[in-house]
DNA sequence: CATTGTGAACTGTTTCACAGCG
DNA sequence: CGCTGTGAAACAGTTCACAATG
């Protein structure tokens, strides 16, 4: 889900650039990537929209917001492409990033080698907690919190990674974009609330697991419907007691249709 | 972002749900829970859309595909609506969780507290490293991945968490697969391939910062415009002549920095 | 009469299908 | 001829705006 805002008018078609599509632009960097280190000189929209798991007009139409890097009855430049694509991703540059929160998470996430490969490199971490503070972590030390405000700006960070737990995730982000931060990747369980122009991304293992569990739940139904899953417990909506769109009379039972 | 699927229908409305509003329901459900425990009786549609940080009206639609739950001039029924959501998500039921790869990210994911808040529970720990099994990590003991399929069998798991490194991920969910699970939620930099009726996942952090490089790049770059941008830096999809890993003098230039 | 529930309009995304071109 | 690039159609998701109603 891309985030970013929280209200606004959301997807703004960035730079003429589709939001669905910038979040698919790392993918087919990726396996540019992959196909660059095997001198593979040039692939079609069909190979490589394999290798990224889309399907290939999609792929097309994605690059053309990009202009015409292709060649007709060809494929594309391989080397081209990555180049093109990291340019307009704005991986020519190097990123510091900040970590903060470095409990098991951030701790994974500096360590995290990927963070490093493009263009992204961990300025600083920062943590709450005193006992950590000069303690190396991935051969960085940890700082305290305190310093954050000038850690940042001695930095030049603009992209900042919370790691906390939910209940400081919404002040360190305060603190954060106070001290200039304008992109927040956000792995703490809240909606953070931000100004307008600073971005916020999530990234949320819980809901991803839910979305997953609805899934899962799906495919146990269809398999052996009739299934009386759990029991009609909770309450009606109480109070009025209200009516109930009654889809069948036995009220709870899932399964059936919205219809 | 959505995957779940690698090619086919898409975003087949589940059981008449919408995608995108399942993927909602878990942000509902938290703020939910949290006037729950402030035992909030009954809410509005725009007092919670705020609370989840998303507007009143999709709320409100969001809400209308799992039933007439609210109250006309009222509200929802706090306790109820948590009831039909976790419900409607399968929470009401055990997921055990199996988790390969129990590296710095696995151990931390193995930590993770809301793991287990909603209805999942780490079921195992697997790991290909010798010298880690037995070992104990967030309490449970690390099994080898020789171990795998009876683990899995004998677990009764249905959703598998992949967070080895991007080389062996694509063979662990294969493994996975073969013994029966039919949910992934994968960490691995890598796109999977599974077949049909099996679910997807993924958590990418090097996707996620690279998305919000493109944004921060664009904020850069309006600040300080009179930029060309369009230009043609580059070379050109150098028709025969191929290969440019050499970007070229000036052609490197990207934006302007961040600061 | 405040607030839900929802058709209808709209905006964004994907897919189709084929013209254009190397 | 093969493959890209792209209009146009189809589809999905969001927002509007208001009638229905407890």
């Amino acid at each position: 889900m891309a985030t970013g805002r929280n209200h606004r008018p959301a997807t703004t078609r960035s730079r003429g650039i589709p939001e669905a599509t910038v979040a698919r632009l790392p993918l087919y960097l990726r396996a540019l990537t992959a196909l660059s280190e095997r001198s593979v000189p040039t692939v079609s929209s069909e190979e490589l929209a394999a290798a990224a798991g889309v399907n290939s007009a999609k792929l097309r139409k994605d690059f053309s917001y990009l202009g015409s890097y292709g060649t007709r009855g060809v494929g594309y430049d391989v080397e081209y492409l990555v180049y093109q694509i990291s340019r307009e991703l704005g991986l020519t540059q190097d990123w510091p990033v900040v970590i903060v929160g470095i409990g098991n998470l951030g701790a994974a996430l500096a360590n995290y080698g990927g963070f490093a490969s493009r263009g992204f490199r961990v300025a600083a971490l920062i943590d709450a907690d005193p006992s950590l503070t000069g303690k190396p972590v991935a051969g960085i030390d940890v700082q305290h919190t305190d310093q954050l405000e000038q850690i940042i700006d001695e930095s030049g960070v603009s992209i900042g990674v919370i790691a906390t737990p939910a209940g400081s995730a919404q002040q360190v982000c305060d603190r954060l974009v106070a001290a200039g931060i304008t992109s927040i990747l956000n792995f703490a369980p809240t909606v953070l609330s931000v100004p307008e122009g600073v971005d916020v991304r999530k990234v949320d293992l819980s809901i991803e697991l839910q979305i997953l569990a609805f899934h899962e739940q799906r495919k146990a139904g269809e398999e052996a419907l009739g299934e009386d899953e759990t029991a009609p417990p909770a309450a009606p909506p109480a109070a009025a007691v209200t009516k109930r769109t009654e889809p069948g009379s036995d009220g709870d039972r899932p399964a059936v249709m919205p219809a």
